[in-house]
DNA sequence: CGTGAGCTTGACTTGTTTCAACCAACGTGG
DNA sequence: CCACGTTGGTTGAAACAAGTCAAGCTCACG
């Protein structure tokens, strides 16, 4: 792994193209976590933190579970998935990564990956080296409260998750989890007069949501013939976004 | 709330019957807590936890969603859940809580609880102040350790719960639940013979699970009619551990 | 040009929910 | 002591949601 701090001296080469939730956390740990890697640099290098630089291609896996890592990976380009699967193959996938993501906070503290992490798109992926990142903390306690929300965040949105797939019904589901990316988006400013990137393939949305291919498909199809949605290539039109919440249904 | 320390002085007394999962965490961190607050008392108070016991009545409630909370409980005696709600009235219970478990390691650092906290039978909780913790956890780096362990694990049940969610038949959901309590009260000790307490309603069955009350008790005769399990009263015997194990599937 | 991944649609089966009725156990207050 | 409401469990029939199977299609890619 490189021992260079990341570089951005170049304008249009910033190493995380968004930021998620940037509004929700109290600041962005990945942006924070790069300037001071670029900080390092000016001190010496005693404080950079190595990092390693990665292109996936589509539909491979960073990690399987119960894989030891030996950095943490954050997502600078494109859009991830984190699932757990049974033996049979059943698979349910637990998030989706977008750009400016850390993938587990988890995975600073415990090198074993307890889910598999799977490129949706092409992917680039920024791994920080560990011991790095610890040490970072201990120099800035600031980091290691966002840390903490990050962690509140996750468990938070493991409860959402387990209510959703345990009590809603799939149409509940599906429209829930439009909406839900639909905002992580907007909040990047990722979202033009209510179209975003919307890279999914409808196994995703099968695997997120607990259904199968043939039914969120349907459901889908339902959406786009009640206008709700507009689907086109990539990317996705909210045409009806109270609709769609009004079906979503109760918080 | 008292400043007075844990009192176990008589031996029949024990704060806490049980601790759930010893074999799995490197140690309870509920056990190591109460020591040290009793040690605290030794040194003239300074170091003491403050803390408070309360009986709880069987389906009262803790805590409710988004409520903060004054103390960080742990359970003494009895059974509880906790459960997140939809407006509308449906619910999903996240974990069951056997004596010796904290209620969620969150709570600690953040005050105000993300799920509805439920007594199942009668309860003894015992509630210690938040800032007394904390600072015993910078006095002992080992505690900290532990706590990373147990949010690791709060962590990896949550995938797991989503994964029986969104991906097992109903039977398979129901043989899971009964394992993994057996398990866990197994390795507190509170299992003989195959015999277990086994308080839980049909309806925590049935919110544990995702499945309705009628359909949940269903799946429950189905299972005693084929041998697999006995229940009298409230306690549940495993008469078919392995026929039940290979019901509940697929790792 | 062939191949594989992905989407759509329809007919059919299965799993699960809903509704409803009934019964047993239990605690409470008259 | 009994009447009564509450809570919890059981069962059956009917309605519905979701899964399975199958076929045909487009599209991108080598």
């Amino acid at each position: 792994m490189n021992r260079k701090p990341a570089t951005a001296s170049n304008p249009g080469d910033r190493p995380v193209e968004a930021c998620r939730d940037c509004a929700a956390y109290k600041s962005c740990f990945c942006h924070a976590i790069m300037c001071i890697a670029e900080a390092g640099e000016n001190d010496g290098g005693a404080a950079a933190i190595a990092y390693q630089d990665q292109t996936i291609a589509a539909r491979r896996a960073i990690c399987r579970e119960n894989e030891t890592l030996d950095g943490v990976p954050f997502i600078c380009k494109g859009w991830a998935a984190t699932a757990v699967a049974l033996s049979d193959g059943r698979r349910q996938i637990l998030s989706f990564l977008l750009p400016g993501d850390i993938v587990s906070a988890i995975l600073i503290f415990d090198p074993v990956s307890r889910c598999s992490i799977e490129a949706v798109t092409e992917l680039q992926v920024r791994t920080l080296a560990r011991d790095d990142i610890k040490a970072a903390l201990l120099r800035h306690p600031d980091l290691m409260d966002m840390i903490s929300d990050i962690r509140d965040h996750e468990v938070a949105r493991a409860a959402q998750l387990s209510i959703d797939l345990g009590r809603r019904t799939a149409i509940e589901r599906i429209a829930q989890l439009i909406l839900q990316l639909s905002e992580r988006l907007a909040r990047c400013g990722l979202m033009h007069d209510g179209v975003m990137d919307f890279p999914l393939r409808q196994h995703h949305i099968a695997d997120a949501t607990g259904l199968t291919v043939v039914h969120a498909g349907n459901i889908l199809a339902d959406f786009r013939r009640g206008g709700l949605i507009e689907i086109s290539g990539r990317s996705l039109k909210l045409a009806d976004p109270d609709g769609l919440r009004r079906i979503a249904g109760a918080l």
